[in-house]
Formats: structure tokens, C-alpha cells, sequence
DNA sequence: CAGTTGACACGAACAGTGTTCGTCCGTAGA
DNA sequence: TCTACGGACGAACACTGTTCGTGTCAACTG
């Protein structure tokens, strides 16, 4: 009982919680803490994913972070961790196993689209994170059931998910570049318009193809370029 | 001459200056910056790239970088198009088109390892970049000479230059991962005994095929990736 | 030759970052 | 009932990019 030095502070706040005693602070937890950063990032891009930024969504400050979390980048791997759990692998159809890939690839793709420059940690934790493997496992069992050869296959894996990173991350940083305006080129017709503006001599080919060097609606280049991969095997 | 109450240690700089009066500090360039970063990210990474740094080495403070730098993204993109003016692309030759587009391929590899992380800046800055959009002014020419239609070469391309950065950022991250030990493995043993490790019941084919899904020695991956892409054009 | 101008150098500061230390406190176990 | 322990967290450290205002030197101008 050597309390009896409170500052009129802590007077008031002691009556204050005399309101709402029962409904005690909910902790904190590796879940919430991932929820919340999730949705920071989805709707301010991973730029704005900070430490500081989790712990006051969650009201609280940041070094209660880090009694849950051993770093911001074990939170990153928590992060693509989860997306990747998202992703649904289907048991391997012989027949359609090229579509099969693209599909979830797209699925990884869209994941990553929806959570602006979060592919910047993938591209970091690819390879040890365990739901990224499950990933892994289940495009190898798509590619060994469409008659691929072990190896080979590997291969191929490894490089389709790194293009799904590249180009994710580009992707978003044409949408999100940081502030509307400042150096950074967003629009299409813009891009094609400098393109044009090149000089002739030294750009002989870009300036003639600049119309299709930009062009794809959608995702068709995406999934051009997996066909590209998917077809050499 | 109001400079009367110059203190103890201005009156020493001044003295000291007598010394060598007639070399007069050379002044900051664009190129001295570019050289100086340059130098640092080879030596220490691409993370250690700091404004502040830079300065340092150069023996002055970081705002004096402002005046020849808009901004450390200015910069980022003068590394890299420096590094691209390094790429040499050879008149395309109609039937070595495959071999001349992956060599240049590997160039561009060879310069972004050279400069640890480096890589994360091409991601960025990959589309606006003139010295950049001469090396995919150069790719569109073999290909282009090789006999493949505009659209598909210009999207390979983008494709290719894609991977060339997202592999190089991984295998920067392989070798300098921040901290020698800290939850990220190097070893590439080390990898191959962790997915041996893997439950077989939900990892089988990850298990089985465990060595060939991080062999390949030098660049062996690299070449196929590229291949694959071509093979399908 | 004297004087002004303008570009560059830079010290200091601001707002923000990841991370750690030490303290508090509430709950669970003895 | 007392104790130990693990989570919460305020404060601080060492950084980051960037800007403001001041200084200082060079070259052009009258």
C-alpha cells in the first residue's frame, strides 16, 4: 500500500476505469498484430507499413511489438505467410496441368496485388518461408503430373515465382508512386508519349514498336509470359 | 571585418589552413556522388546506401548532396543507369539472335551482383530509365532481327529484364543477409537438410526432389530461365 | 578595379524509422 | 497469501531522408 503518493492523475484515470472494468484491454497477439498490418498495407501500400504505425492501430506503442514479433522482417515473412495461405492448390488434373499453374499463379499474382509492394517481401523470404513452400509443393505436384521432368520442373517453379514478384512490385509501383506527382510516370498514354518523343537514330525500334511495348489489357502479359515458360517444358 | 570574435578553434582552422592553401577542396559533382555510391553499395550493400554516407565519404554533410540530387531516388536511378551504360549490346547477328540475348542478359546480371541489392532500384525506377530503355532498344533489335514478331519480343523482354532483377535481388539477399546468422540461411547444404526435414506426408514431392530444387551451379538456372523464355518465341 | 549577384557548401534541425532497456502490473502457480 | 513470470509499454538510442537558412567563394557587371 505505498500507493499513497498517486499524482492527481492517476486519481482520475483509477475513477475512470471504474466505468468499463470488465471489458479488459484485449491483448495483443501475433494474429491481430498481422490483421492489422494487413490492412494498413492494403490500404496505404508497404511504404507505410511501419512498426510504429501496427502498435498505434492497435493503441499501443511500439515496443509492445516486439514481445510477439522478433523483427520487421519476421513480420514481412508472417505477412506473405499468410497471403500465401490463401492461395488454393488443386489436386493435380494430367490434362490440364498448364492451366492449372497459370491459375495459381494468378491466384499468388492477385494476392500480391491487393497488398501494394508487399512483393518486395516476398522477394526477400521466398525461400524459407513454410506456406510459400506448400506453394512450391503443390505447382511440382501440377508440373510431375503433366509429364515434366523433376528437374527441369524445379526450375521452372523457382523462376515463375520470381516473376510473379518483379512483376507485382512493378506493378504496384506504377500504381502507388509514392506522391501523385514527382518524376514518376504513371499514366499509359504518357509513357507512349515519351516513348514517341525518343530520337529516331539511336531508338530506331522502340520508337516503330512503342504502341506495343506498353500494350496488354489485364493481365495478358502475365500470363503470356508464364505461357512462354510453361511451353518451353 | 567583424569576424573579431572568431573563437579559440576557428583561430586553429585558420592557422591550419596555411598549410595548404592552394588545394582547394575539390568541389561535389554529380559524377564524384555517383562514383562514391557506387563504390559503397559494392563494398557493403545495397542498404547501406545512405544519403549520409555518401557525404561522409565524400567529407561533407548530407545536404550538400541536395543541390546536384533531387532526391536518394534520383540517385538510386543514377546507379543504375550508370550501371547500364556498362552493358554492351552487339549488332544483331540473325542467326546467333538467342545466344546474343541471353549475353547481354548476363551482363546486366553480372553488373547488379557486382553491386549487392542493387537490383531493388531497378525494380523501381525500371521503365523511365533512358539508359535503360537503350539495352531494351538493343534486346528489341536481335529479337527482332532473330525473326520474332514486335509484340511477343517486346513482352519477352520486359519479361526477361523482369527476372534478370528479381533473380539478382535474391541471390544478393542469398549472400548478404544483413546479419551473418539471424533466422536467414545461407548455406546451401543447410537448405537442402531443411526440406529433407519436411513432413513427407505433406510435402512429398518437395521431399523427393529436395536436391534438384536448389541445384544448379553458377548461373546454370539463370541460362535455362532464358532459354525456356526464347524456346517459346 | 570595385561591387553585386548567384550558385554552391553546409550546420542544424525536423519528422520519422527499427530496436532495446528497464519498469510496471496482472495473472497463475506454490 | 506470497511469489514469480511474462506481457505491456514509456523512454531513449542510433539511425534515416529532407529542408531551411546562412555562409562563402567565383564570376560577371558597371
Amino acid at each position: 500500500m505505498k500507493r499513497k503518493s498517486s499524482s492527481r492523475e492517476e486519481w482520475a484515470a483509477q475513477i475512470a476505469a471504474l466505468d468499463a472494468p470488465v471489458v479488459r484491454k484485449e491483448p495483443i497477439t501475433v494474429d491481430r498484430i498481422v490483421t492489422t498490418a494487413l490492412a494498413l498495407v492494403e490500404t496505404e501500400g508497404f511504404a507505410a507499413l511501419t512498426m510504429r504505425r501496427v502498435a498505434a492501430a492497435l493503441g499501443t506503442g511500439p515496443a509492445s511489438l516486439y514481445a510477439h514479433v522478433r523483427n520487421k522482417a519476421a513480420l514481412d515473412d508472417l505477412l506473405i505467410g499468410t497471403l500465401s495461405r490463401n492461395v488454393s492448390v488443386p489436386t493435380p488434373h494430367a490434362a490440364r496441368w498448364r492451366a492449372q499453374f497459370v491459375e495459381v499463379c494468378g491466384q499468388l499474382r492477385d494476392q500480391f496485388l491487393r497488398y501494394p509492394g508487399i512483393a518486395q517481401a516476398a522477394l526477400a523470404a521466398a525461400p524459407a518461408n513454410l506456406d510459400t513452400l506448400r506453394i512450391t509443393e503443390g505447382l511440382l505436384g501440377i508440373l510431375l503430373a503433366g509429364g515434366v521432368a523433376p528437374k527441369p520442373a524445379a526450375w521452372a517453379i523457382d523462376a515463375a515465382l520470381l516473376y510473379v514478384s518483379a512483376y507485382t512490385v512493378e506493378a504496384s509501383l506504377r500504381r502507388h508512386p509514392d506522391r501523385a506527382e514527382d518524376s514518376r510516370v504513371v499514366d499509359r498514354d504518357e509513357i507512349l508519349a515519351r516513348l514517341r518523343m525518343l530520337p529516331v537514330s539511336r531508338f530506331p525500334h522502340t520508337v516503330e514498336h512503342a504502341d506495343k511495348l506498353n500494350s496488354g489489357e489485364g493481365h495478358e502479359r502475365f500470363e503470356f509470359t508464364l505461357q512462354l515458360l510453361l511451353n518451353g517444358l
